[in-house]
DNA sequence: AACCGAACCAACCGCCTCGGG
DNA sequence: ACCCGAGGCGGTTGGTTCGGT
């Protein structure tokens, strides 16, 4: 084995770093379509200069439309602590209890909050009871006494994973407190908890039994969640009824993103997701069938927001131009101008042209 | 206003697992 | 049983933003 493992793709021919607008657009559009069967293919296919794992990736910590954006809620925090005193540093078990999140989300939340968060708390913790009553020598762990000292400066990478085992290591005393606790309770195939990580469980007993105390604890959470996602986090799938166009156009968004000097912000409010995607959902019910037909000018909305190019005069003009030209191209045929407002993604006159 | 350190988070890297041949 | 390729995962990095001085 002395020649070691093959790069995925040949990393002086990809491109690195942020993703553009185009790009998004373009991966968005190609998945819509194809799906994404084979993520090595997928960049060449879709014309992407980008490494498949990158494309995969982007998909699903930031294109999936099923993504919840904006802060955690307090409820989601509180479950995150729970999961992780269960599974520990399993961000994607952890997040498939919680939907609409990304591994690497609450991954990020957690080594940024939650953790120094808890360790904050033992610490608080630690500081009350050596003021209380003299606690006898076992009840001072190695963890609480050595990370108390720790945590009132920033950690370094090596000191956070000594945090981590640490945390490890207490953690697995609760960890084994949840699965004995749990023995006696239904199989994991009769709780209604999150379908990947139960369904597909197969591996040890252990995992399988750390497991199940997850989804006792995902349980119990999702109760005290149930009544507030019914309403503001109903789960949208957001569709994309762009077809793959010609090539001209990706040309155009290329040149775009050539002429872009920052990287754009893509702000996407949930709110703003939930609301849209109510709106939309109907009118494209006619027309989706149909690629080449009228798109829900609410997705179109939305892909502007999650571009942003609502305020890029120099785009709108230019896709204005570009739809003029297929209108033109498609002359007078029997399809209306309203079938064809895809083109026209960002300005508000056409809008109100077309009454919206 | 300028600087600096902290916080944040998107993206990359490399290892592991799994499934097909 | 073994090999290989693809997908998945967790750790880490580095660029950007924020907040304090």
């Amino acid at each position: 084995m002395g020649r070691g493992r093959a790069p995925c793709c040949d990393k002086s021919k990809v491109k690195k770093g942020p993703w553009s607008p185009a790009e998004d657009f373009r991966l968005l559009t190609f998945i819509h379509n194809h799906g994404h069967t084979n993520w090595r293919s997928l960049p060449k296919l879709a014309g992407l200069l980008r490494c498949g794992k990158s494309c995969r990736l982007r998909w699903i910590n930031y294109l999936r439309p099923d993504l919840k954006r904006g802060n955690f809620t307090k409820e989601e925090e509180e479950t995150i602590i729970k999961l992780h005193q269960s599974l520990g540093n399993k961000w994607s078990k952890i997040a498939s209890y919680l939907p609409g999140r990304t591994d690497n989300e609450i991954k990020n939340v957690w080594n940024t909050h939650l953790k120094k968060r808890l360790i904050k708390k033992d610490a608080d913790d630690d500081h009350k009871n050596s003021r209380g009553s003299c606690s006898s020598p076992s009840s001072s762990s190695s963890y609480s006494s050595s990370s108390s000292s720790s945590n009132l400066r920033p950690h370094t990478h090596y000191e956070s994973h000594q945090v981590c085992n640490m945390e490890k290591e207490v953690l697995l005393s609760a960890k084994n407190q949840d699965i004995s606790s749990i023995t006696t309770s239904s199989s994991a195939s009769d709780c209604a908890g999150p379908k990947e990580a139960i369904s597909t469980s197969s591996s040890s007993n252990c995992s399988h039994q750390v497991d199940k105390a997850a989804v006792v604890v995902y349980d119990e959470v999702n109760k005290q969640k149930m009544s507030l996602n019914s309403d503001d986090h109903q789960q949208e799938v957001i569709e994309i009824p762009m077809e793959e166009s010609d090539i001209d156009f990706w040309d155009m968004l290329d040149n775009l993103e050539s002429n872009e000097s920052q990287p754009q912000e893509f702000e996407f409010e949930a709110s703003h997701n939930s609301q849209d995607s109510n709106l939309f959902g109907e009118d494209l019910d006619d027309h989706d069938h149909d690629p080449n037909r009228g798109i829900g000018i609410e997705w179109l909305r939305y892909l502007e927001n999650e571009l942003g190019l609502e305020d890029d005069d120099q785009c709108n003009n230019i896709i204005a131009a570009k739809y003029n030209d297929e209108v033109g191209q498609l002359g007078s045929s029997t399809t209306s101008l309203a079938d064809h407002h895809q083109v026209m993604l960002m300005r508000p006159e056409i809008d109100q042209f077309f009454g919206i």
